[in-house]
DNA sequence: ACAGGTGATGCATTTTTTGCATCATTTATA
DNA sequence: TATAAATGATGCAAAAAATGCATCACCTGT
């Protein structure tokens, strides 16, 4: 696209911070590059970068520009992805944000169903929690999130939420797997693994910890759900996942992998939400539009009663 | 702005429907507006426009595309306002469409306020009946509209509503001027200048005249308020208007001009809705933005009780 | 049948963009 | 404190792109 050559330079360099780093990666010199940005700055009637010795940075007038520049790159992908639309085939790249908890068997599930009909539709999945995500959808850097818990920016327009109860994950065989509905006083002593403080579980597992005054025996942190999920098929310990973090079926209280997955009751720890939705205001490119849509569809197969649009 | 250029040249073509046309406008010639044309149809990988005989005429593809062109213009005019409004001068342009009812008197009161102000802020007003004024909102030829009554497109934004009964005008010699308010039946045998059948007033006129079944003795049909108000002063003839469109005050009694206003009984005729509003989903300029304020402001000044937001 | 319109194309010319060498500054480092 | 290594800006020549002219092929209305 020549006529975005100049606004994606800018761009660069705004991201580079530095004219020369954003020439190289452009493959430019840097002398054609300042002088692009000079002759943009002399257009709009005000620089939009302060010179510093150490490279450039956006000023105020920068920083308006620039969102109007993702802006329209934005856009300009939606009308391609339009455009494809009409010539039968449905191209176009979806950029979806997520916390952990989708990443290990939902997403990849959704994903899978919907390059089985539009193979010509590629993905960039990037992980990051809820205030990362929500940053990255303003930049335009993301076209859908997936955030659970919470939403702190009303610049997310969400499209569907559903609710997501805390699970105890553990081995089969562990002694708490016998019951259906685990309350908290009978993780006391028993060695879990905690999520970090940025996820959504467990920022409602604090909540209900601290109602109740209960220390739990947290042998370790981490997020990452791999490990942890590999980890409790090694030794008898309890971590915590909601549903759509889990294997197909066994939030019905069905076993995979030699794992099984038990409520935690909802009177000691409340049920969090799962909320999908794009920046607000914008308007999504087809196989964006379309990806939401499935996603919709797959929650509403999974979880029918929890499903909120 | 070089970067908008082929954009530019493209929605040129689209309007004027002939690339020589086109570049007569745009002085240059059609050799090298034809080749900015086939470049940019190369880059997006289809054409945009049919080549008939008799010119071109946008595709569907086409039009697709068009209207991301009139989307980044509007945007980057209202960065640039916003730019503007960052270097302390309220700059900026506003263009706004609306029906005969707010030319003579609402308008030009609430621009000459705002240019007061801000006298770098420059206006296009362009006369549209509702239909019409939708459309320019659609194609982002206007950034406001004011409709009086009906709104058929859901992509109107309204941002205000000032209900508005319809009013009699006359000299203040008329028979009819010593009444407060005038019933249908008063006007029975009266010759009357009605608005034309586009007009809002005309539309709820037309509501009670069939309820009612009367048939009013019309001498004239136009939809020129300023034929109206002039020939008022000449000839013993009642005319219909809503306060916006009266003089200061008329609305409430006074005899401005030697003419004078009195309510139809909103038994006999239903009260009007003027809609304030643009296109959903625009963000809209400063200068744009500050003007609906004012005109709300103005509304609220006037139609205290009869304005919602 | 034909006159007058349309958009497309080859070629020479003009304009714009790019790259090289270099300057003036600032920052990090010895 | 002196010095090396960055940074962005600028003059000038070469490369690339855009433009204008002349002309072609085509369609439409008379």
């Amino acid at each position: 696209m020549r006529f975005m050559t100049s606004l994606r330079f800018i761009d660069a360099v705004a991201r580079e911070k530095s004219i020369r780093k954003a020439a190289e990666k452009l493959a430019i010199t840097s002398t054609a590059l300042n002088r692009r940005i000079l002759q943009v700055e002399d257009e709009i009637g005000q620089p939009l970068f302060e010179r510093l010795a150490s490279g450039v940075r956006l000023n105020t007038a920068g920083e308006i520009f620039v969102q109007h520049i993702r802006a329209q790159q934005a856009d300009l992908a939606r009308v391609q992805s339009q455009l494809a639309d009409l010539s039968g085939v449905r191209r176009g790249h979806v950029r979806v944000t997520s916390g952990s908890e989708t990443l290990r068997h939902f997403l990849p599930d959704v994903i899978a169903r919907y390059r089985s009909e539009h193979d010509a539709v590629t993905f960039d999945i990037s992980r990051q929690h809820g205030e990362a995500a929500e940053a990255a959808l303003g930049s335009l850097e993301a076209d859908l999130a997936l955030i659970f818990e919470p939403i702190r920016s009303s610049d997310f327009q969400t499209i569907a939420t559903a609710r997501q109860a805390v699970y105890c994950c553990m081995a089969e065989t562990h002694d708490l797997a016998r019951l259906d509905v685990i309350r908290l006083h009978h993780l006391i002593d028993i060695p879990v693994i905690m999520p970090t403080s940025q996820s959504g579980v467990r920022q409602l597992l604090n909540v209900g910890l601290m109602r109740r005054e209960i220390n739990l025996a947290t042998m370790l942190e981490t997020d990452s759900e791999e490990f942890t999920q590999n980890y409790l098929q090694n030794e008898k310990v309890v971590g915590f996942q909601i549903p759509i973090g889990l294997a197909k079926y066994m939030a019905e209280g069905r076993s995979v992998n030699g794992l099984i997955a038990r409520p935690l009751d909802t009177q000691d720890i409340p049920q969090g939400t799962m909320h999908i939705g794009h920046l607000r205001g914008r308007v999504l490119p087809v196989a964006a539009a379309k990806f939401m849509d499935l996603i919709i569809t797959e929650l509403r197969e999974r979880f029918p009663k929890d499903l909120d649009q």
